[in-house]
DNA sequence: CATGAAAGGTTACAGATGTAGCCTGTTGTA
DNA sequence: TACAACAGGCTACATCTGTAACCTTTCATG
């Protein structure tokens, strides 16, 4: 019964701060985005958005209203790594590791993850 | 000095073919595109607005005008690849790698690939 | 040569997105 | 108690995207 949720670029960051905390109030919200430099209106904007798309709840049970994530981060993150795989690598998840694997740009760091975690993979 | 070029869903369509077809004119556009049913309206516009973007150049040598991308297929999907692994897994390429392999949606080719991949590369 | 099919150009229009202001009511605090 | 600060609700507006129609010119073919 739940359409589609798209969940945009900036909505997101809102997400991300409500899968970490849930039940926050639009200033704890405000708060946590002021780094983004995005005015009081925008991110209420945003969150009115996420609310409309039933991606976010509200509970207004205590004094001030508490908003809450609809739809987990796992669910989302699927979501959109299917689009972006059939968007992209139409839809290869081998042509997007070895992509991964080859990009220059991923720092040591990354490269190290990626190694362990294959390495740990082919042993299981 | 190139700035940002974004490629929206249905952009990406066309690149894919232009990828693969470089220098093709409209009516071959058409043509490879007509499964996805869309308007020879619709199919000018997709190109006019990657021609806008610099991400498709006009060649008029030719008697009818050939179009041919100015990005190449693997800038594109590196640029997605990284701005995708920021937006929704904090850039964190071991979190997607380990994301993919525990969905359960994918095929088993998939998983397959993905495993033979990764034997592959821990033995490298 | 006339005519139809497309090319190329222009315009349209609704929905999504990024970004933000205004208004009114409430509440904590000086 | 009066006022600043913020919540909630509403409106705005430019850009991007999906999708397409219309017009004019050109070219191939009957």
């Amino acid at each position: 019964m739940k359409h589609e949720i798209n969940i945009s670029e900036s909505e997101w960051t809102v997400m991300e701060y409500l899968w970490d905390n849930p039940l926050v109030t639009i200033t704890d919200i405000r708060k946590a985005l002021s780094p983004t430099g995005w005015s009081d209106s925008t991110i209420k904007t945003l969150v009115r958005r996420l609310v409309s798309k039933n991606a976010v709840a509200i509970n207004d049970e205590a004094a001030a209203f508490r908003y809450y994530p609809l739809i987990s981060q796992q669910e989302c993150r699927l979501k959109e790594t299917k689009s972006f795989l059939d968007r992209v690598y139409e839809g290869s998840v081998s042509m997007l590791v070895t992509n991964l694997a080859a990009d220059s740009d991923l720092t040591k760091k990354e490269t190290e993850e990626l190694m362990a975690l294959i390495e740990k993979m082919g042993k299981g």
